[in-house]
DNA sequence: CACCGAATCGAGAGTGATTCTCATTCCGAT
DNA sequence: ATCGGAATGAGAATCACTCTCGATTCGGTG
């Protein structure tokens, strides 16, 4: 139940809240705009505010229920947060992003830091490449 | 000259470019946002418009002068390109930029975009922690 | 070195994403 | 069921950036 999850996350049970959260459910397995968020909800049928979308979606972040991301640059990019952390591969040709861990990159990130005198916090790392699947070349964005 | 580099990267040699060109140069140890030059030229007395200053550092880019980067959100940031790929740590506290080219990583980043079926073209690889200068912490943004 | 057409500029309007304002509505503890 | 503070929605505002278009500048030419 999402209202529990709010709950949990120290966050009121609304309506609003509780949508956007079983939207973000229902994708898991992509990355979503405030913008894809609005319109999943508006086809859905649920009439809630653009600026609603984009102040639960930042209120989550800051739960730590979801990760922002600018992949591209002009809008922002949500998901859940697993709780693990991973780095992803976003695909040029047709925006398809795919997630990786991997502990060589991780180590020597926190290594490189540390010999140039930073204690490391976060990081992003976003590849971009073309990726291999049928039909991909022909979508764009 | 900064009129001999702009007509070697096929740039018309402007007086709005020549001066673009040489806050960057003054600057090489810093990546600016539009709104930096712009203020930097103002500062010396120099009146380009805000417009001007986007289009050129955009012209700058496309001759493979500048590389644009999005560290934080909301703005670019531009810096000379050397012609040798780097990747980047930002102080949280202060905003420095240190550079860094990791060989291990590089090498890792080819083989995982391989495995997941990419063709790696590009990436970004922004690192953000704590420096250690002194009076960092007591700088923002 | 003045001339001319094309490239470039600057100012301001326009745009897209996101945030703010504030009157109205909703939660949930009592 | 009631009430006060938190949350919402509509639209205005903001921010970074781009576009439009009349005015200006560049640089090859005579």
């Amino acid at each position: 139940m999402q209202s529990d999850e709010l709950k949990d996350a120290g966050l009121k049970a609304t309506q609003p809240r509780i949508k956007i959260l079983a939207v973000l459910e229902q994708n898991r397995d992509r990355h979503m705009s405030a913008e894809d968020v609005y319109r999943a909800l508006m086809t859905a049928g649920d009439d809630l505010g653009l600026a609603t979308i984009y102040r639960v979606l930042t209120q989550f972040e800051s739960a730590g229920l979801v990760i922002r991301h600018h992949f591209a640059e002009g809008h922002a990019v949500f998901e859940l947060d697993s709780g693990e952390h991973h780095d992803h591969i976003v695909c040029i040709d047709c925006g398809r992003v795919t997630e990786f861990v991997d502990t060589t990159i991780e180590r020597r990130q926190i290594r490189i830091a540390k010999e140039h005198g930073f204690r490391l916090a976060d990081h992003s790392l976003v590849m971009h490449g073309h990726c291999e699947r049928k039909g991909c070349e022909h979508r764009k964005r």
